[in-house]
DNA sequence: CTGTATCCCAGCGGATACTG
DNA sequence: CAGTATCCGCTGGGATACAG
């Protein structure tokens, strides 16, 4: 944290802080709240990169994936990248990107509590790590490495401090 | 894991696994896929308890709002409790349950991620650890306690062993 | 305060057909 | 193979009004 930042009355005296200039969440949401987005995602994340596979996998139609897909590419969380195999003419195919990477604990999270869900088939689907087979699981933590529950939290509005001086 | 499951074929040989019955995120995604039911558990590991409060700071109308929590308490997530200030009528609360918690770490990834990206305001909400301050992250890592990055993981599709005998 | 019911609209996403 | 365009149905969700 810097100083750049004060904390602003506390959040019970808010209304709602949807806005998306405001809460992380929803800014998040804006990306990729959609169920498209987070299958295309998935997919990508689980080793698909070419527009058919990730289309076919993610189990969405080429328009829905043509426009999801362009929109993850703009926002930053995918890129789109031309390779060459040679003597075969220049394909394209979708990575993620730095910023992306953030989206695969949301996948992880997603997928582990699912996995915790009662189902109807016996047959599943299950991330594992590859070093020694165990479940991938999420775990919340703070940036100094203390483990963190619910009630752990705080919630505050930072605000910039009318007198602060950048830099 | 136990050996009531094998390892069927591996997953470049699959179409569409998008069905609920075997994918664990899609599952996930049915009970939480929606925006409304994300700003709604949002606001009660922030705090909110009662209707009125959950409905206004997840900034959704009251008619959202009631659909949604019921799905939400429906599928346990959620539960409804009565609760009774002594010489005021009863009142119902929204808390998480055991279940529920799971949600958390969605949540947290969701807001790690807003936080990272680019805002309008200079005015943001953040999520802090109560003891030290410091800012909220996830961390993906396996069952046994290793780091794990999308390249380290494996997903495989798990099935019955046709001989298996329960118990 | 804690919801429900009704009307309405925008957006997501499926189906189909068509280009480079 | 890698998309794009069009049509269209469904549902999520806002606005408003009403009930216990």
């Amino acid at each position: 944290m810097n100083d750049f930042f004060r904390l602003a009355p506390p959040l019970s005296d808010r209304d709602s802080w949807t806005a998306a200039d405001w809460c992380p969440m929803e800014r998040a949401l804006d990306l990729i709240g959609t169920r498209s987005a987070m299958t295309l995602l998935r997919e990508v994340f689980y080793g698909a990169a070419r527009f058919d596979d990730l289309a076919r996998r993610a189990g969405v139609t080429p328009a829905v994936a043509s426009q999801r897909l362009r929109q993850l590419v703009d926002s930053g969380l995918l890129e789109r990248r031309p390779y060459q195999v040679p003597g075969q003419r220049t394909r394209y195919e979708y990575a993620v990107t730095e910023r992306g990477l953030e989206v695969f604990p949301i996948i992880a999270a997603l997928t582990r509590l699912g996995d915790r869900l009662p189902r109807e088939s016996e047959k599943m689907v299950a991330l594992s790590h590859a070093g020694c087979g165990e479940r991938v699981v999420t775990e919340v933590r703070c940036a100094a490495g203390h483990a963190v529950t619910p009630a752990d939290t705080v919630v505050s509005i930072l605000q910039p401090a009318p007198d602060a001086q950048e830099g």
